[in-house]
DNA sequence: CAGACAATACCGCGATGATGTGACACCGGA
DNA sequence: TCCGGTGTCACATCATCGCGGTATTGTCTG
C-alpha cells in the first residue's frame, strides 16, 4: 500500500504543487495537507501518516512547535522539515525537537522524492549545507586558540572532579591530598579561568569543553 | 584542473579498485594511495590533495588518528571516512576528529563519486544510517521517561541561571525577588533532583539537558 | 468552597567555599 | 647552580550555601 503523507505548508501554491508532485508518482498518498499546525495533534492521530512534511514559518504555531507536539505522543512517524531557513537556530531547534530530516525548499523539486525514500529507510535526509552545519557543530573548539587557559594536569584533574559534582572534601579524599591543597589548586584555577566561584568555573569548563 | 585525491586503505584490492574507479572518471586525479597512515603529515603536506579518503582500520596509526594529525595543520582538505564500522564510537570519534563525511564501504561503488562531489560543494556526505545516528544523538533525552523531575517553570528558570554561573544573590537581583525566595526554590530543586549542592545540580542539569 | 500547588518571604545555624598570606620540596632548564 | 613552575600544606576570616522550619498569597480545580 502507498506511503501515507501529511503536509503542513502555509503557501497555497507550494502546498498544491507538493501534493501534485507526490500524487504523480503513484508511490505516495497525500492523506491531507494543511496551511497551519493548529490541530496538528488531532490530525496526526486521525490520519496516521507515515511521513510528515513540515514547513517552519507558519501562522499560529510554527513548524518546530508542531514537531514537538507530534513527538509528544508519536516517536515513529518520520518528519522532514521543508523550509527556507538555513540558519543555526532553526536547524538545531528542529533537530532537537525531533525532526528526522531537513530539506531546503530550493532543493525540493530535485530531492523530495529521494528524501522521502531515504527517511523511510532509516536515513536522515539533509541538504548538503545543513549536514555540514550539523557536523561542524560537533567538531567545535576542543581547546583551540581563545580558550587555552594553561591549566596544569593536576588543575584539569581537579576541575574535572569538581565538574562531576564533588565537593572540596571529596576531591581531597579522592586524590589523597589535604583540603587546603585542594583549595590552593582551586584558587589557581579560578585565577586562570577568570572566575570567582565553583559554578562559574564548572559552567565555563563544560561550555568550553575544558573537561 | 582535476580534483586531487589521496587514498589511505590497507586492503590492496580495494585500494586499487578505488584508484581505478576514480581515474576512470577523468574528473579525478588520484595523486597517491597508501596502505597506512605512518607518514600522513608529510604526505598531505607534499601532495596537497583536495580530498582524502581514509579507511579506519589500518595497521599502525588508525584512520581516526590520521585525521587528527591532518587537522593539526590543515583545516581545509576534505576528509571522507571510508569504512565498515557503523558503531557509535567510530562514527563520533571520526567526526570529532574532523572528518567531513562518512561513507560505509558497502555504499562505495554506488555513492563514492557523488560523495566526493558533495564534499567539495560544502556538504557532508554520510551513509543514511550514519546520518540517522548523528541526529538521534542530538535528540537524545530531552526530558524523557527517566529524567522528568517535575520542575516548575520558575524552578527551571532558576536552575538555568544557576547553570550559567550566577550566585544566589545574582539570581535574586535578576529575577527581582528576595534572596530567601531563591533559597527556597533552590531547596525544592535539590529535593526534586536528589542532589545536595550547586555543582551537583548544575552538572546534572547540563548532562541531562534539563536546561 | 476546600484543598493542592506555586511563588513569595523570613529566621537560624552549622557546613562549605572564597580569598589572602606564607611556606616547603621537587624538578628541569638556563 | 639558581630560578620558575608545580604540587603540597597550613591558618585565618568573611561570605555564601545547605537545610530545617514556618507562613502568606494567589490561582486553579474538583
Amino acid at each position: 500500500m502507498p506511503v501515507r503523507i501529511l503536509i503542513y505548508e502555509d503557501n497555497t501554491n507550494l502546498r498544491e504543487s507538493l501534493v501534485g508532485l507526490l500524487e504523480l508518482t503513484g508511490e505516495y498518498n497525500v492523506v491531507a495537507s494543511f496551511p497551519d499546525c493548529q490541530k496538528v495533534s488531532e490530525q496526526v492521530h486521525a490520519l496516521t501518516p507515515d511521513v510528515v512534511l513540515m514547513d517552519i514559518d507558519m501562522p499560529g504555531i510554527n513548524g518546530i512547535e508542531g514537531v514537538k507536539k507530534i513527538r509528544g505522543f508519536n516517536k515513529d512517524v518520520q518528519i522532514i522539515m521543508l523550509t527556507v531557513f538555513d540558519d543555526n537556530t532553526h536547524v538545531f531547534d528542529a533537530m532537537y525537537a525531533g525532526a528526522n530530516g531537513y530539506l531546503l525548499k530550493k532543493y525540493v523539486s530535485d530531492k523530495l522524492i529521494h528524501s522521502i525514500r531515504e527517511v523511510l529507510n532509516g536515513g536522515a535526509p539533509m541538504s548538503p549545507s545543513i549536514a555540514r552545519m550539523i557536523i561542524s557543530n560537533m567538531q567545535q573548539p576542543a581547546r583551540e586558540a581563545g580558550n587555552d587557559y594553561q591549566l596544569t594536569n593536576r588543575e584539569r584533574e581537579i576541575l574535572q572532579l569538581l565538574s562531576k559534582g564533588n565537593s572540596f572534601k571529596m576531591i581531597a579524599a579522592e586524590l589523597l591530598i589535604s583540603l587546603d591543597t585542594v583549595r590552593t589548586h582551586i584558587k589557581r584555577i579560578y585565577d586562570k579561568l577568570h572566575v570567582r566561584s565553583q559554578i562559574e568555573a564548572v559552567s565555563k569548563a563544560i561550555n568550553e569543553k575544558l573537561v
